[in-house]
Formats: structure tokens, sequence, C-alpha cells
DNA sequence: CGTGGTGATGTCACTTGATGACATCACCCT
DNA sequence: AGGGTGATGTCATCAAGTGACATCACCACG
């Protein structure tokens, strides 16, 4: 393949969380970016849409592993079981690399734009947790609530194992806050 | 006061919203804008710090109202009733002008910058009102599940309204909504 | 009456994000 | 050997924002 430096993309996902980190993301210009990973702007804005999604190109992936999981859970399983089972695969998906985590929910908490666009990419996770319980034959009505629910315990779930002190294994997390709903809910 | 045409934000807001919905967010620029209203693209930032705000810039009128009306009902009153108290405010307030908030939400349905934006004031108005049960002596966690529910409804509810082809009280879909959610998770 | 302050606006210059058009050039395949 | 390909560079340009400074009707105060 290229006579260039092999993983274009991964050294810009690199070289922009690190000056995220920095210096923040407002003062990191897309030029600074790229010149740390040895490119131009121009070549950033072919791997990225815009300087925001470089933190939240593996969303894609993420959202296939839980719809995916959901969609195999057991016919017989409960749509808010099945929610379990994509939030197992979240856990799976997100878990290995909580420096990483860390440092990215770092960044996207100190910023509106970011906050703005993780939103809009949980909103995203939502509809395509609905769409996959409904063709577990889930009611769309019910659907799109177990979906919401799921993501609200995502959220939370994350955001306690990201920002905790400890060590924790963030599927159990996940399992922990699935059952605090359940029992809020009952 | 002024030398100059009064009302020069509203004039704004107009000459935005209606570029918005003639050529779309995108189409429009800012000097575009603020030339319709008589006014330079300097003067706009002056009034809105970005080209989004606006269409937002009403929310946190509407946060007021609602948690307003939520510390103010009766001390008895459980957090989701609260919550409805604060749900029919927001009615009282959004339910006037049918016809400008049908042009709002078809352009910010139409541009994903703005749902984002959306996605954010809606986030903000959860906290706002999660805060206010705090303040009601709901526990956080519980006050928070509610004020999610609450904006949920009221997701949900103001969709079915300004989409539907029928003229309805806001308050109303509100209302049935709440009640919607209810049977959902008893 | 005049004089200076005030506040909303205009003007200008500049940085940065984002995009289109075109050039380049190592690698691969035939 | 030579042509195609794809990732990158270069250049030009537009639009979003922002800072610095000018303008000028109105107002308060002496």
């Amino acid at each position: 393949m290229g006579r260039w430096e092999p993983n274009a993309k991964g050294r810009l996902r690199e070289a922009a969380l690190d000056l995220y980190v920095e210096r923040g993301f407002e003062q990191t210009t897309v030029a600074e970016i790229a010149a740390r990973a040895g490119l131009t702007a121009r070549t950033f804005f072919r791997h990225f849409p815009d300087k925001r999604e470089v933190l939240f190109a593996g969303s894609t992936d993420l959202e296939r592993h839980m719809v995916d999981a959901l969609v195999g859970a057991p016919e017989a399983a409960s749509p808010m079981t099945a929610v379990g089972v994509a939030l197992d695969a979240a856990a799976a998906a997100l878990g290995g690399n909580r420096d990483f985590a860390r440092r990215r929910h770092l960044v996207i908490t100190a910023n509106g734009e970011l906050q703005e666009r993780e939103l809009i990419k949980m909103t995203r996770l939502s509809a395509a947790l609905a769409g996959g319980l409904g063709r577990r034959g889930v009611a769309e009505a019910d659907a799109r609530l177990a979906a919401e629910a799921g993501i609200a315990v995502l959220r939370v779930a994350f955001e306690r194992w990201v920002t905790g002190p400890e060590e924790r294994d963030l599927a159990e997390v996940m399992r922990e806050s699935v059952d605090r709903l359940r029992s809020l809910t009952r």
C-alpha cells in the first residue's frame, strides 16, 4: 500500500487527542493536528468531516456491536434483557482502554460543541437500538422507551466508571446501573 | 432610546428563520440575515453568539418558566406530579404560536448541527428541572430520572403537536403523554 | 445651552474551519 | 516499461467568528 507512513487516520486521532488534552479543543487548530501527524490540514479533512468528529469516529463500531448483540439475544428475552445484552457488548467495546476513555471524556466535558456532538451520537445510538428492538417484534413506543432507558444507563455507568477513582470493570458498573434503574421504576 | 430602528434582535430572529425556511440553514449566510434585518454581520454576532443560537434564544425563558412552576408546585406533590406542573408551564409558553413552532421545527429537523444544539438545550433543561426537584427535597438520582422522563415527554408531545395535522391544545397532548408514560412504566 | 459620556452600530482586518480543483508520485498490475 | 490508482500536497476561496477602533444620535448634567 502507500508510500507514506501507515495508519494516517490513527495518527491523526492520536495527535488530535493529545493536543486537545494539552491545550484544549478550541485552542487547537487543524493545521497543528495535521502537522503533528506529519500531514496537512487538507488531508485531515479527507479522513474526518470536521474537527469534532475525530473524537467520535469509533461510534459506528460501537453502534454495530450493540445492535448485533441486541438482535442476537435469545428470542425469549424481554426488551430490557435484550438491551442489557447490548450494554454488555458496549462494555466489552469500551471497557478495555480506560486511560484513553478518561482523556477523551475530559476533553469532551470541557467543551460545549463536543458535548453537543456526543449527545447526537447517543441519540443515534438510541434510535439504532430501538430499531433493533423493532426487528425483535417489540412495539415502537416500548422500543423507544427501552432504548432510551438503556442509553441513560450507558451514560451514567460510563461516567461513573471513567471518573471514579477505582479500577472496576465497566460491565460490572453497567449491570449495577441496570439493576438500580429496575428497582427505581418498579 | 436608539436612533436606529427598534427591536434589532427580533428583526434578526425573524430574518434568520425566514431565510432558514426559504433556502435552508447551511445555505444561508449571516451576512444575508443581517442585510435582511437592515444590519451588518458584525452586529448579528453582538446579539447572538453564533448562527445556530438565533433559533434558541427563547430557551432560557422556557427554562425559567418551567423551573418556577416546578418549584411552586404544592409541597405535597410527588416528583412526577411536580414535573407535570412544569410541563403545563411549558405548554403555556410554547403552545401559543403553532405556526412559528412548526417552521422552526422544520428547520431544525432538517439540519444536524441544529439538532445537536437542540439536544444540548434539552439536556440543560433536564438538569435545571433536576435541580428544581432537588430544591424540593427529592434525592438526586430520583430527581434526574424524573427530569429525564419529563423531558422525554416534552419532546414526544411537542413533536406530535407540531407535526400533527389537527389543531389540538399542546397542554392536552402533554398530559396524555404523561399518562401514557405512567402506564408504560407501571 | 453646550458638553461630554454612553451604547448600539458600522468598518476593517484577521484567524480558522471547511471545501473544490488540480497536481504529484510511489506502488501495483499487466 | 508503462499506465492506472489512491492517498497526499498545493492553491484558492468562502464563510464563521472575533478584536480593535470609529461613528454618532441621544441623554444627563452643569
